[in-house]
DNA sequence: TGACAATACATGTTATGACATGTAATTTGA
DNA sequence: TCAAATTACATGTCATAACATGTATTGTCA
């Protein structure tokens, strides 16, 4: 019998060894969610990456954080950091100042409006969370970060 | 002590639930696989998207598939096969025939030399497979698989 | 201290993705 | 049977991603 995975891509043949179904499992789950996201974000006016940034920001505080220090933190990497946080300051989601001390430096804050952003979108993102988690137990929660840690650890 | 994805993200904050982190987990897990097969691939001169092309005009032989079916099959689903396959048909690697009982339909197939990229490439895909999957038991795998299957399927 | 390297960000360019719309071929049903 | 709907693909347009390169500022050390 096919595995669930080969039905929804309708392969025409098996997956030579599980840990192959394992990985194209990982990015066909990713994608997904992506999606799911996307959609879920869209009435908010904004995107996963986009998303991903204010909450970082959040998380920084008032200090806030410079481009750099957000390009580390983000889930997905973008390698264009400059422009996406010019987008997000055009929608009004945060601020930009030169640092005064190192004038390299730009220091990115949240404001408000993204602030609220982050707030009403909450219920929304639960939802999406509780529905694609919400048949798993705790036990099969924890080893699956577990597995996915060790997928992310390359060896040698 | 913050979790694995905690460090790697340098969260402020820790992840207000399991299930939470487990949705990002398998969203950077991904994030980070498709890095690694981008540069695995980038010496045989493809992406992964046109990888998984050219892996589904395998799957179907010499009879080829059209377009829509192509995109069916896609890991990663993309809105614009068309211009994904002209790509690949300037590359040499499919060949594209409308089809004369129904004209709306274009039949693809791989070439010659999509299938040696397919075979040049299998050492190289192996090897990360290897590196991403070798700390994980049987039972481990099987569990990974079954519990990504769960998260895409969405409740109500 | 002053040349060189490193850092942080910005910008230019090309390719690809997303979304809407257009077009040709086929199917459907009054 | 033929107008309307559907299907499959193509195209236009704009936004974003990818990649290389440029520029200003700071750090380093001979």
């Amino acid at each position: 019998m096919p595995s669930r995975l080969e039905s929804e891509l309708k392969q025409a043949r098996p997956f030579a060894r599980k840990s192959e179904e394992a990985l194209v499992s990982i990015m066909r789950t990713a994608a997904i969610l992506d999606h799911v996201f996307q959609d879920g974000l869209r009435a908010f006016g904004i995107t996963p990456t986009q998303y991903n940034v204010l909450r970082i920001l959040r998380g920084a505080g008032k200090d806030g954080l410079c481009g750099r220090e957000i390009g580390e933190r983000l889930v997905s990497k973008v390698p264009d950091v400059s422009r996406l946080l010019d987008r997000m300051e055009d929608l009004g989601l945060m601020t930009r100042e030169r640092d005064p001390d190192d004038r390299r430096h730009v220091t990115a804050r949240v404001t408000p409006k993204g602030l609220k952003i982050l707030i009403d979108a909450e219920p929304t993102l639960r939802t999406i969370e509780e529905r694609h988690t919400g048949t798993l137990s705790a036990g099969e929660l924890k080893d699956l970060v577990e597995a996915l840690d060790a997928v992310r650890t390359s060896q040698r």
